[in-house]
DNA sequence: CCTACCGATCGGTAGG
DNA sequence: CCTACCGATCGGTAGG
Protein backbone atom coordinates (compact mmCIF):
# COMPACT_ATOMS: atom_id res chain seq x y z
CA UNK A 1 0.00 0.00 0.00
CA UNK A 2 2.95 2.50 -0.36
CA UNK A 3 1.66 2.96 -4.27
CA UNK A 4 0.17 6.58 -5.25
CA UNK A 5 -3.56 5.54 -3.72
CA UNK A 6 -4.93 4.65 -6.91
CA UNK A 7 -4.53 1.30 -8.23
CA UNK A 8 -6.82 -0.38 -6.06
CA UNK A 9 -10.33 1.82 -4.87
CA UNK A 10 -11.52 1.19 -1.52
CA UNK A 11 -15.20 -0.46 -1.74
CA UNK A 12 -16.16 2.99 -0.04
CA UNK A 13 -14.32 5.21 -2.59
CA UNK A 14 -16.29 2.84 -5.61
CA UNK A 15 -19.88 3.81 -4.06
CA UNK A 16 -18.91 6.88 -3.14
CA UNK A 17 -18.40 7.17 -6.98
CA UNK A 18 -21.62 5.52 -7.63
CA UNK A 19 -23.36 7.78 -5.35
CA UNK A 20 -21.78 10.58 -7.35
CA UNK A 21 -22.46 9.51 -10.68
CA UNK A 22 -26.07 8.78 -9.96
CA UNK A 23 -26.39 11.91 -8.70
CA UNK A 24 -24.78 14.67 -11.11
CA UNK A 25 -27.25 12.41 -13.74
CA UNK A 26 -30.09 13.30 -12.06
CA UNK A 27 -28.90 17.11 -11.26
CA UNK A 28 -28.42 17.54 -14.94
CA UNK A 29 -32.10 15.94 -15.73
CA UNK A 30 -33.90 18.33 -13.03
CA UNK A 31 -31.46 20.27 -11.59
CA UNK A 32 -30.10 20.28 -7.80
CA UNK A 33 -33.25 21.31 -5.85
CA UNK A 34 -35.56 18.96 -8.04
CA UNK A 35 -33.50 15.90 -7.53
CA UNK A 36 -33.82 14.67 -3.99
CA UNK A 37 -32.08 12.12 -1.90
CA UNK A 38 -34.27 9.41 -2.16
CA UNK A 39 -33.74 9.43 -6.19
CA UNK A 40 -29.96 9.79 -5.62
CA UNK A 41 -29.95 6.75 -3.91
CA UNK A 42 -32.45 4.07 -5.97
CA UNK A 43 -30.18 4.99 -8.88
CA UNK A 44 -27.26 4.21 -6.70
CA UNK A 45 -28.90 0.88 -6.07
CA UNK A 46 -28.70 1.20 -1.98
CA UNK A 47 -31.03 2.97 0.51
CA UNK A 48 -31.38 6.47 1.60
CA UNK A 49 -29.56 6.22 4.84
CA UNK A 50 -26.35 4.47 3.22
CA UNK A 51 -25.74 7.73 1.43
CA UNK A 52 -25.04 9.32 4.86
CA UNK A 53 -22.14 7.12 5.11
CA UNK A 54 -20.45 8.88 2.68
CA UNK A 55 -21.95 12.52 2.10
CA UNK A 56 -22.71 14.56 5.22
CA UNK A 57 -25.36 16.63 3.05
CA UNK A 58 -27.03 16.69 -0.63
CA UNK A 59 -24.62 20.00 -0.67
CA UNK A 60 -21.58 18.26 -0.02
CA UNK A 61 -22.26 16.02 -3.11
CA UNK A 62 -23.00 18.33 -5.44
CA UNK A 63 -19.57 20.14 -4.06
CA UNK A 64 -18.02 16.91 -4.81
CA UNK A 65 -19.32 16.63 -8.44
CA UNK A 66 -18.22 19.86 -8.80
CA UNK A 67 -14.69 19.24 -7.87
CA UNK A 68 -14.31 15.58 -10.04
CA UNK A 69 -16.56 16.50 -12.97
CA UNK A 70 -16.65 20.57 -13.69
CA UNK A 71 -15.91 20.69 -17.35
CA UNK A 72 -12.87 23.02 -16.75
CA UNK A 73 -10.46 19.81 -15.18
CA UNK A 74 -10.99 18.68 -19.15
CA UNK A 75 -10.67 22.30 -20.59
CA UNK A 76 -7.99 23.32 -18.14
CA UNK A 77 -5.07 21.22 -19.11
CA UNK A 78 -5.42 20.92 -22.49
CA UNK A 79 -5.62 24.35 -22.91
CA UNK A 80 -2.58 24.76 -21.39
CA UNK A 81 -0.44 21.54 -23.39
CA UNK A 82 -2.15 22.51 -26.52
CA UNK A 83 0.36 23.48 -29.49
CA UNK A 84 1.16 24.82 -32.53
CA UNK A 85 3.71 26.08 -34.63
CA UNK A 86 2.77 29.67 -35.39
CA UNK A 87 -0.05 31.50 -33.38
CA UNK A 88 -2.74 30.46 -35.59
CA UNK A 89 -2.23 27.13 -35.62
CA UNK A 90 -2.30 27.26 -31.79
CA UNK A 91 -5.12 29.13 -31.23
CA UNK A 92 -6.98 26.75 -34.03
CA UNK A 93 -5.59 23.99 -32.63
CA UNK A 94 -6.75 25.11 -28.84
CA UNK A 95 -10.52 25.42 -29.75
CA UNK A 96 -10.63 22.40 -31.68
CA UNK A 97 -9.49 19.87 -29.15
CA UNK A 98 -11.64 21.88 -26.35
CA UNK A 99 -14.75 21.91 -28.35
CA UNK A 100 -14.11 17.94 -29.43
CA UNK A 101 -13.32 16.85 -25.66
CA UNK A 102 -16.52 18.88 -24.15
CA UNK A 103 -18.67 17.39 -27.40
CA UNK A 104 -18.32 13.91 -25.65
CA UNK A 105 -20.21 14.66 -23.13
CA UNK A 106 -21.93 18.12 -23.33
CA UNK A 107 -24.64 17.69 -21.05
CA UNK A 108 -21.46 17.97 -18.45
CA UNK A 109 -21.77 21.59 -19.63
CA UNK A 110 -25.02 21.78 -17.75
CA UNK A 111 -23.39 21.49 -14.47
CA UNK A 112 -22.21 24.99 -14.71
CA UNK A 113 -25.60 26.37 -15.47
CA UNK A 114 -27.05 24.30 -12.51
CA UNK A 115 -24.48 26.09 -10.62
CA UNK A 116 -25.28 29.43 -11.62
CA UNK A 117 -28.83 29.05 -11.16
CA UNK A 118 -29.02 27.62 -8.17
CA UNK A 119 -25.71 28.75 -5.82
CA UNK A 120 -25.55 32.22 -7.88
CA UNK A 121 -22.31 31.39 -9.27
CA UNK A 122 -20.04 31.01 -5.79
CA UNK A 123 -18.05 27.90 -6.86
CA UNK A 124 -18.26 29.16 -10.11
CA UNK A 125 -16.49 32.46 -9.06
CA UNK A 126 -14.21 30.36 -7.04
CA UNK A 127 -12.81 28.30 -8.88
CA UNK A 128 -12.59 31.37 -11.52
CA UNK A 129 -10.35 32.48 -8.87
CA UNK A 130 -8.42 29.77 -8.79
CA UNK A 131 -7.90 28.59 -12.41
CA UNK A 132 -7.65 32.07 -13.95
CA UNK A 133 -3.84 33.14 -13.00
CA UNK A 134 -3.02 29.62 -14.36
CA UNK A 135 -4.42 30.33 -18.07
CA UNK A 136 -4.02 34.34 -18.05
CA UNK A 137 -0.32 33.80 -18.72
CA UNK A 138 -1.37 31.60 -21.69
CA UNK A 139 -3.28 34.22 -23.48
CA UNK A 140 -0.73 36.77 -21.84
CA UNK A 141 2.26 35.08 -24.01
CA UNK A 142 0.24 34.90 -27.36
CA UNK A 143 -0.53 38.33 -27.59
CA UNK A 144 3.12 39.49 -26.50
CA UNK A 145 4.40 37.05 -28.99
CA UNK A 146 2.67 37.64 -32.42
CA UNK A 147 1.42 41.16 -33.61
CA UNK A 148 -1.12 39.56 -35.89
CA UNK A 149 -3.58 39.37 -33.30
CA UNK A 150 -6.26 42.38 -32.72
CA UNK A 151 -7.02 41.55 -29.08
CA UNK A 152 -4.27 43.14 -27.18
CA UNK A 153 -5.93 42.74 -23.81
CA UNK A 154 -5.27 39.34 -22.55
CA UNK A 155 -8.40 39.31 -19.97
CA UNK A 156 -10.77 39.87 -22.93
CA UNK A 157 -8.96 37.57 -25.20
CA UNK A 158 -9.55 34.50 -22.40
CA UNK A 159 -13.07 35.99 -22.10
CA UNK A 160 -14.10 36.05 -25.46
CA UNK A 161 -12.11 32.35 -25.81
CA UNK A 162 -14.21 30.65 -23.19
CA UNK A 163 -17.30 32.58 -23.67
CA UNK A 164 -16.91 31.35 -27.60
CA UNK A 165 -17.01 28.14 -26.48
CA UNK A 166 -20.13 28.63 -23.72
CA UNK A 167 -21.94 29.92 -26.50
CA UNK A 168 -21.42 27.23 -28.66
CA UNK A 169 -22.65 24.60 -25.99
CA UNK A 170 -25.48 26.75 -25.02
CA UNK A 171 -27.15 27.06 -29.00
CA UNK A 172 -26.21 23.87 -29.66
CA UNK A 173 -28.39 22.44 -26.97
CA UNK A 174 -30.82 24.80 -27.33
CA UNK A 175 -30.90 24.48 -31.02
CA UNK A 176 -30.64 20.25 -31.28
CA UNK A 177 -34.09 20.69 -29.91
CA UNK A 178 -35.68 22.72 -32.79
CA UNK A 179 -35.59 22.24 -36.48
CA UNK A 180 -33.66 24.77 -37.04
CA UNK A 181 -30.68 22.64 -36.00
CA UNK A 182 -31.23 21.28 -39.87
CA UNK A 183 -30.55 24.65 -41.19
CA UNK A 184 -26.57 24.64 -39.63
CA UNK A 185 -23.44 23.19 -41.65
CA UNK A 186 -22.36 19.78 -41.02
CA UNK A 187 -19.88 21.09 -38.78
CA UNK A 188 -20.87 23.70 -37.03
CA UNK A 189 -17.82 23.36 -34.53
CA UNK A 190 -15.45 24.78 -37.31
CA UNK A 191 -17.53 27.35 -38.60
CA UNK A 192 -17.84 28.43 -34.72
CA UNK A 193 -13.76 28.51 -34.52
CA UNK A 194 -13.59 30.05 -37.61
CA UNK A 195 -15.76 33.16 -36.49
CA UNK A 196 -13.95 33.43 -33.29
CA UNK A 197 -10.29 33.43 -34.76
CA UNK A 198 -11.13 35.79 -37.90
CA UNK A 199 -12.47 38.15 -35.10
CA UNK A 200 -9.33 38.13 -33.19
CA UNK A 201 -6.65 37.57 -35.88
CA UNK A 202 -5.33 40.62 -37.96
CA UNK A 203 -5.23 38.49 -41.15
CA UNK A 204 -7.05 35.64 -42.73
CA UNK A 205 -6.09 31.77 -41.85
CA UNK B 1 -64.17 50.63 -21.88
CA UNK B 2 -63.96 50.23 -25.99
CA UNK B 3 -60.53 51.77 -25.41
CA UNK B 4 -57.73 48.81 -25.69
CA UNK B 5 -57.56 47.60 -22.26
CA UNK B 6 -54.35 49.04 -21.72
CA UNK B 7 -55.30 52.46 -19.80
CA UNK B 8 -56.83 51.46 -16.60
CA UNK B 9 -55.85 47.81 -15.34
CA UNK B 10 -58.20 45.96 -12.88
CA UNK B 11 -57.39 45.68 -9.32
CA UNK B 12 -57.14 41.70 -10.15
CA UNK B 13 -54.53 42.84 -13.13
CA UNK B 14 -52.58 44.59 -11.16
CA UNK B 15 -51.96 41.83 -8.17
CA UNK B 16 -51.21 39.53 -11.26
CA UNK B 17 -48.20 41.67 -11.66
CA UNK B 18 -47.41 42.49 -8.49
CA UNK B 19 -47.28 38.39 -7.57
CA UNK B 20 -45.48 38.29 -10.69
CA UNK B 21 -42.79 40.91 -10.11
CA UNK B 22 -42.48 39.18 -6.68
CA UNK B 23 -41.58 35.50 -7.95
CA UNK B 24 -39.25 36.91 -10.64
CA UNK B 25 -37.36 38.07 -8.14
CA UNK B 26 -36.83 35.37 -6.32
CA UNK B 27 -36.37 32.66 -9.16
CA UNK B 28 -33.43 35.02 -10.26
CA UNK B 29 -32.44 34.92 -6.48
CA UNK B 30 -32.71 31.37 -6.10
CA UNK B 31 -34.02 29.82 -9.25
CA UNK B 32 -37.27 27.64 -9.36
CA UNK B 33 -37.54 24.88 -7.32
CA UNK B 34 -35.67 26.57 -4.20
CA UNK B 35 -38.79 29.62 -4.33
CA UNK B 36 -41.79 28.73 -2.25
CA UNK B 37 -45.19 29.65 -3.05
CA UNK B 38 -45.31 31.19 0.66
CA UNK B 39 -42.09 33.31 -0.16
CA UNK B 40 -43.79 35.00 -3.42
CA UNK B 41 -47.22 35.80 -1.29
CA UNK B 42 -45.17 36.95 1.37
CA UNK B 43 -43.03 39.51 -1.41
CA UNK B 44 -46.22 40.26 -2.64
CA UNK B 45 -47.94 41.10 0.02
CA UNK B 46 -50.41 38.78 0.71
CA UNK B 47 -51.42 35.34 1.86
CA UNK B 48 -50.24 32.15 0.82
CA UNK B 49 -54.37 31.62 -0.37
CA UNK B 50 -54.69 34.20 -2.11
CA UNK B 51 -52.16 33.99 -4.98
CA UNK B 52 -54.56 30.92 -6.34
CA UNK B 53 -57.21 33.52 -6.93
CA UNK B 54 -54.87 34.56 -10.06
CA UNK B 55 -52.54 31.90 -10.73
CA UNK B 56 -53.71 27.94 -10.90
CA UNK B 57 -50.23 26.48 -10.13
CA UNK B 58 -46.80 27.43 -9.03
CA UNK B 59 -45.79 26.49 -12.87
CA UNK B 60 -48.29 28.85 -14.67
CA UNK B 61 -46.85 31.77 -12.04
CA UNK B 62 -43.23 30.68 -13.89
CA UNK B 63 -44.95 30.69 -17.69
CA UNK B 64 -46.66 33.86 -17.37
CA UNK B 65 -43.20 35.02 -16.30
CA UNK B 66 -41.56 33.92 -19.23
CA UNK B 67 -44.09 34.72 -21.52
CA UNK B 68 -44.29 38.51 -20.09
CA UNK B 69 -40.41 39.27 -18.82
CA UNK B 70 -38.08 36.60 -21.29
CA UNK B 71 -35.35 38.88 -22.43
CA UNK B 72 -36.13 38.45 -26.22
CA UNK B 73 -39.28 40.29 -25.82
CA UNK B 74 -37.21 43.12 -25.53
CA UNK B 75 -34.55 42.05 -27.98
CA UNK B 76 -36.81 40.82 -30.91
CA UNK B 77 -38.18 44.42 -31.56
CA UNK B 78 -34.96 46.28 -31.92
CA UNK B 79 -33.32 43.44 -34.01
CA UNK B 80 -35.93 43.61 -36.53
CA UNK B 81 -35.86 47.45 -36.64
CA UNK B 82 -32.13 47.87 -36.22
CA UNK B 83 -30.89 50.26 -39.16
CA UNK B 84 -27.89 51.38 -40.72
CA UNK B 85 -26.59 52.86 -44.01
CA UNK B 86 -23.95 49.86 -44.85
CA UNK B 87 -24.06 46.44 -43.75
CA UNK B 88 -21.49 47.14 -40.94
CA UNK B 89 -23.35 50.15 -39.33
CA UNK B 90 -26.71 47.94 -39.76
CA UNK B 91 -24.92 44.99 -37.69
CA UNK B 92 -22.90 47.12 -35.25
CA UNK B 93 -26.40 48.80 -34.38
CA UNK B 94 -27.88 46.21 -33.58
CA UNK B 95 -25.36 44.30 -31.22
CA UNK B 96 -24.95 47.57 -29.23
CA UNK B 97 -28.45 48.62 -29.45
CA UNK B 98 -29.00 45.30 -27.88
CA UNK B 99 -26.01 44.62 -25.32
CA UNK B 100 -27.20 48.02 -24.28
CA UNK B 101 -31.14 46.78 -23.79
CA UNK B 102 -30.19 43.74 -22.20
CA UNK B 103 -27.73 45.62 -19.88
CA UNK B 104 -30.29 47.35 -18.02
CA UNK B 105 -31.48 44.30 -16.63
CA UNK B 106 -28.81 41.66 -17.14
CA UNK B 107 -30.48 39.92 -14.57
CA UNK B 108 -33.52 38.75 -16.51
CA UNK B 109 -30.99 36.89 -18.66
CA UNK B 110 -30.74 34.55 -15.61
CA UNK B 111 -34.32 33.60 -16.66
CA UNK B 112 -33.28 31.82 -19.75
CA UNK B 113 -30.80 30.11 -17.75
CA UNK B 114 -33.54 29.10 -15.24
CA UNK B 115 -35.70 27.75 -17.63
CA UNK B 116 -32.53 25.60 -19.17
CA UNK B 117 -31.73 24.42 -15.98
CA UNK B 118 -35.35 23.56 -14.47
CA UNK B 119 -37.17 22.78 -17.22
CA UNK B 120 -35.06 21.41 -19.48
CA UNK B 121 -35.28 23.92 -22.59
CA UNK B 122 -38.57 23.16 -23.02
CA UNK B 123 -39.68 26.72 -22.73
CA UNK B 124 -36.98 28.25 -24.88
CA UNK B 125 -37.09 25.61 -27.65
CA UNK B 126 -40.82 26.69 -27.80
CA UNK B 127 -39.90 30.02 -27.86
CA UNK B 128 -37.33 29.62 -30.61
CA UNK B 129 -39.40 27.70 -33.08
CA UNK B 130 -41.90 30.97 -32.90
CA UNK B 131 -39.32 33.84 -33.35
CA UNK B 132 -36.68 31.92 -35.21
CA UNK B 133 -38.84 32.43 -38.62
CA UNK B 134 -39.35 36.23 -38.38
CA UNK B 135 -35.58 36.72 -37.07
CA UNK B 136 -34.04 34.44 -39.74
CA UNK B 137 -35.31 36.70 -42.66
CA UNK B 138 -33.32 39.33 -41.32
CA UNK B 139 -29.86 37.29 -41.78
CA UNK B 140 -30.64 36.37 -44.62
CA UNK B 141 -31.15 39.74 -46.41
CA UNK B 142 -27.98 40.70 -44.66
CA UNK B 143 -25.82 37.66 -46.33
CA UNK B 144 -28.44 38.29 -49.98
CA UNK B 145 -27.48 42.21 -49.83
CA UNK B 146 -24.16 42.15 -49.13
CA UNK B 147 -20.87 40.23 -50.69
CA UNK B 148 -17.99 41.01 -47.24
CA UNK B 149 -19.56 38.86 -45.21
CA UNK B 150 -17.35 35.88 -44.50
CA UNK B 151 -20.12 33.62 -43.36
CA UNK B 152 -22.49 32.46 -45.98
CA UNK B 153 -25.37 30.10 -43.97
CA UNK B 154 -28.22 32.53 -42.57
CA UNK B 155 -28.49 30.30 -39.68
CA UNK B 156 -25.20 30.32 -38.40
CA UNK B 157 -25.03 33.84 -38.71
CA UNK B 158 -28.29 34.19 -36.47
CA UNK B 159 -26.55 31.27 -34.28
CA UNK B 160 -23.11 33.45 -33.32
CA UNK B 161 -25.28 36.62 -32.89
CA UNK B 162 -27.02 35.40 -30.36
CA UNK B 163 -24.38 33.01 -28.89
CA UNK B 164 -22.31 36.37 -28.85
CA UNK B 165 -25.20 37.81 -26.91
CA UNK B 166 -25.76 35.46 -24.29
CA UNK B 167 -21.75 34.57 -23.89
CA UNK B 168 -20.90 38.79 -23.04
CA UNK B 169 -23.65 38.28 -20.50
CA UNK B 170 -22.81 35.02 -18.32
CA UNK B 171 -18.99 36.07 -18.78
CA UNK B 172 -20.31 39.67 -17.60
CA UNK B 173 -21.76 37.95 -14.16
CA UNK B 174 -19.57 35.58 -13.52
CA UNK B 175 -16.59 37.99 -14.12
CA UNK B 176 -17.85 40.73 -12.25
CA UNK B 177 -17.93 38.24 -8.78
CA UNK B 178 -14.16 37.37 -9.52
CA UNK B 179 -11.00 40.10 -9.32
CA UNK B 180 -10.10 39.26 -12.93
CA UNK B 181 -13.11 41.74 -14.01
CA UNK B 182 -10.23 44.62 -13.03
CA UNK B 183 -8.34 43.50 -15.83
CA UNK B 184 -10.94 44.12 -18.36
CA UNK B 185 -11.20 47.30 -20.79
CA UNK B 186 -13.23 50.22 -19.82
CA UNK B 187 -16.14 49.12 -22.57
CA UNK B 188 -15.87 45.51 -22.55
CA UNK B 189 -19.07 45.13 -24.35
CA UNK B 190 -17.79 47.22 -27.80
CA UNK B 191 -14.76 45.60 -27.27
CA UNK B 192 -16.62 42.46 -27.34
CA UNK B 193 -18.82 43.68 -30.76
CA UNK B 194 -16.06 44.65 -32.34
CA UNK B 195 -14.86 40.53 -32.18
CA UNK B 196 -17.35 39.37 -33.21
CA UNK B 197 -18.40 41.99 -36.47
CA UNK B 198 -14.54 41.12 -37.71
CA UNK B 199 -15.31 37.62 -37.03
CA UNK B 200 -18.16 37.77 -39.42
CA UNK B 201 -16.85 40.67 -41.84
CA UNK B 202 -14.29 40.13 -44.73
CA UNK B 203 -12.81 43.58 -44.88
CA UNK B 204 -11.97 46.26 -41.33
CA UNK B 205 -14.65 48.40 -40.48
C1' DC C 1 -58.58 37.80 -0.41
C1' DC C 2 -57.49 35.24 4.25
C1' DT C 3 -57.54 31.37 7.76
C1' DA C 4 -56.88 26.96 8.65
C1' DC C 5 -56.06 22.89 7.08
C1' DC C 6 -54.66 18.55 3.91
C1' DG C 7 -51.57 14.71 2.40
C1' DA C 8 -47.13 14.21 0.49
C1' DT C 9 -42.52 14.68 0.51
C1' DC C 10 -38.43 16.74 1.92
C1' DG C 11 -33.36 16.38 4.23
C1' DG C 12 -31.51 14.15 7.79
C1' DT C 13 -30.80 10.84 11.99
C1' DA C 14 -30.82 7.00 15.59
C1' DG C 15 -29.95 2.59 16.40
C1' DG C 16 -28.71 -1.55 15.14
C1' DC D 1 -25.29 -0.33 5.00
C1' DC D 2 -30.63 -0.67 6.11
C1' DT D 3 -35.06 0.18 8.73
C1' DA D 4 -37.85 3.14 10.74
C1' DC D 5 -38.56 7.32 12.14
C1' DC D 6 -38.26 12.78 13.07
C1' DG D 7 -39.80 17.67 12.47
C1' DA D 8 -40.23 20.89 8.86
C1' DT D 9 -41.91 22.44 4.82
C1' DC D 10 -43.86 21.83 0.49
C1' DG D 11 -47.91 22.84 -3.22
C1' DG D 12 -52.47 23.23 -3.06
C1' DT D 13 -57.57 23.59 -1.31
C1' DA D 14 -62.08 24.33 1.26
C1' DG D 15 -64.89 27.41 3.14
C1' DG D 16 -66.04 31.64 4.29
Amino acid sequence: MSAKAKETPTKGEVTRLVIEDAAVELFIEHGYHATSMRQIADRAGLALGGIYNHFKSKEEIFEAIILDKHPYKKVLPLVLEAQGEDLETFLHNAVQITLKELGSEPMYMKLMFIEFVEFNGRHGASILSQVAPKVLPVFERIIKGRKNLRVTNPALLMRSFFGMIISYFITEMLISKSVIGKLMPKDAAAAYTDIFLHGVLKEPL
